[in-house]
DNA sequence: CGCGTTTCTGTAACCGTTTTCCGGAACAGT
DNA sequence: ACTGTTCCGGAAAACGGTTACAGAAACGCG
């Protein structure tokens, strides 16, 4: 056979069923059966094939097996970068459920680039995954949301799943599963906490029109001015992207300008909570004692800033996406909708202000 | 066919080539060429193919072309869990360089448990993957140290390869290629970095031994005080784990017991680092006016604290662990070992301290 | 116009499993 | 001893692609 010339260098072949077969002196079929377990066979057999796998150090290709048709079963999850504390965590909820379920995790990471996710979707088609899991933030134009609904379609049509996690549906009649977290209610319950405790001018640090995210926290931050009575001040909100260093340049141009106008600090996400917060340090301004702040994500830095912040269920949106997945694959009927709750985790960054 | 009667409740069933085929009018053959990509064909029936592809939204079935010959590869790897940064950004070097080698990223995670390595890596061995990359600290049980060297020679066998990240070499003869990082050194420098600045009296925290990356560490401070012919006081060094909540509570218990015995403090990593740093600002202690302290590893928290700590090249590592394990796959050989350097990045923790 | 080339396209074998369908052996009952 | 069950194990047909081989159509040339 030519077919077998090109081996790699140093190796010996894998070994196939055949092989097993041959050494314990039954037919493929036998092996078969005794290895996938549950089949009637005499005890002798059963040892004499055993023994022969593990001469052999025998495994299952599981190409071969998924093709016969018992596709060992996966599931795959598609993000930006997986160093991204929150990325990680919903990474790491869905590989736990998956593990849990008996599926094999396929990762892809896009680098938030819209055409590397496409093309990550189709590539986990190919591996025949029962559901793709798209985490996290993307500009959405309408060619990609046209595409992205068709492979929504596409996964549909053979039975698996486009789950999006943290990102908003893409339309009616598209059959993907969502879980959301309650970006604006948590937004709510951090900004009352602030002004609660007499807080008024509460600088919002991190807007940024367009991404879903951001906008919902803006949302709850604007509503509950409002339930308070307070008015909006728009030159409260800044801009920019959701990192450390971010942060840090917000608060830092913003002192440079002048004296503080704000009291109080609401912070997009933990992350920007850090840079800011080195930014007041290096102002000499303290926090709480000067400034108060609140954060979003309950990730790892709040717990050095003593952060009040938000808590999100990061794991658990990642457990509900693969849960709701794979039963909803297997009932059918309309993709569930889920919006998972988040609550406010009070350390030590709001102090009371009285006028 | 009965077979074909246990289908997902909702769905059409997946296209397969020879409906391309079929309906573009030609043979599966010649679809099957036109999508491989290059290889001549008329205009005119490229172009059906396409139609009929783009029509039936046909993608191939991964398995199928694996197993006759085209196989997609792909890269394993295998981790305690993906939320620990460290794991974690080694984890993005791993996908990136996958990525960019053409090759898809199976993940698995073992939550610490030899067990469920054990089992990863012959799940992966299943799954054909090119190499099985493996991160992280186990406890090396005799018994796991013998099976997973039967690993490294059954992956060898087919031309695969086992990959240690970060973790000691399981044995001369075993064909595992190995990357680790030079925690010695690097604890030599951070070590050193202090005497320098005068402090005599360094607290180790999270001695752990048999844990390797412990271990190393732990050797360079004491080379470090050697060298500086400063006597070893093993009361200086604290037993605990790489977390937050540890090195919390180290230093806790530290203080409680009496008034500090030290003026700077090595940690283990940044983690503890954070932890230790809140357990001295309960303690009205300072960083760095009252204490020093040196981190390892420059991960996020590092930054918030504006710790001076060792650089470690996480991505690099994951990188480095791909490159090897697909060259080497290649050229065949004694499997390489590398050890990549570490340096100090110095901060605002370390303040001198004049006898 | 016949023939050798060149270009495409079709046929069929094969990849390594699972699974259906069947046949033979052992064993008990009469 | 003969038949009916029960148990085991084998032969062969899928699964959905790739590719070696060969055949047909188109073309240039003497």
């Amino acid at each position: 056979m030519a077919r077998r010339a090109a081996e790699p260098a140093g190796g010996r072949r894998r070994s196939t069923i055949r092989e097993v077969a041959d050494r314990a002196g039954v037919s493929v079929a036998t092996v078969s059966r005794i290895l996938s377990g549950s089949y009637p066979a005499a005890p002798a057999t059963r040892a004499r094939v055993m023994r022969a796998v593990k001469e052999l150090d025998y495994v299952a290709n599981a190409h071969a097996r998924a093709l016969a048709g018992t596709p060992s079963k996966s599931v795959a999850i598609v993000l930006n970068s997986v160093i991204s504390p929150h990325y990680a965590h919903v990474a790491q909820g869905v590989e736990t459920q998956a593990a849990a379920e008996g599926r094999l995790c396929l990762i892809g990471t896009t680098g938030g680039d819209p055409e590397r996710e496409l093309a990550m979707v189709k590539f986990m088609r190919e591996q025949h995954a029962e559901a793709v899991i798209l985490v996290g933030n993307v500009v959405a134009d309408d060619r990609y949301r046209e595409r992205m609904s068709q492979y929504a379609h596409a996964l549909a049509a053979i039975g698996s799943r486009l789950v999006l996690c943290g990102r908003p549906p893409l339309g009616p009649d598209v059959p993907a599963v969502v879980v959301e977290y309650d970006n604006a209610g948590g937004a709510f319950a951090a900004t009352s906490h602030l002004l609660s405790a007499g807080h008024q001018r509460i600088l919002f640090v991190g807007r940024r029109p367009g991404y879903t995210t951001a906008d919902g926290r803006l949302t709850g931050y604007r509503r509950a001015l409002d339930a308070h009575r307070v008015p909006h001040d728009p030159a409260l909100e800044v801009e920019g992207t959701m990192e450390w260093h971010e942060g840090y340049r917000m608060m830092k141009e913003r002192l440079a300008a002048g004296p503080p106008d704000f009291t109080a600090v609401f912070c997009l996400n933990d992350l920007i909570a850090g840079g800011t917060h080195k930014a007041l340090a290096e102002h000499g301004l303290r926090v709480p004692d000067d400034v108060s702040m609140v954060g979003f994500d309950d990730l790892p830095p709040s717990l050095d800033l003593g952060l009040t912040t938000v808590h999100l269920p990061h794991e658990e949106v990642g457990r509900t996406a693969v849960r709701l997945a794979l039963e909803h694959e297997a009932r059918g009927g309309t993709p569930p909708h889920v919006t998972l709750g988040t609550h406010l985790v009070v350390r030590d960054s709001v102090r009371p202000r009285f006028r």
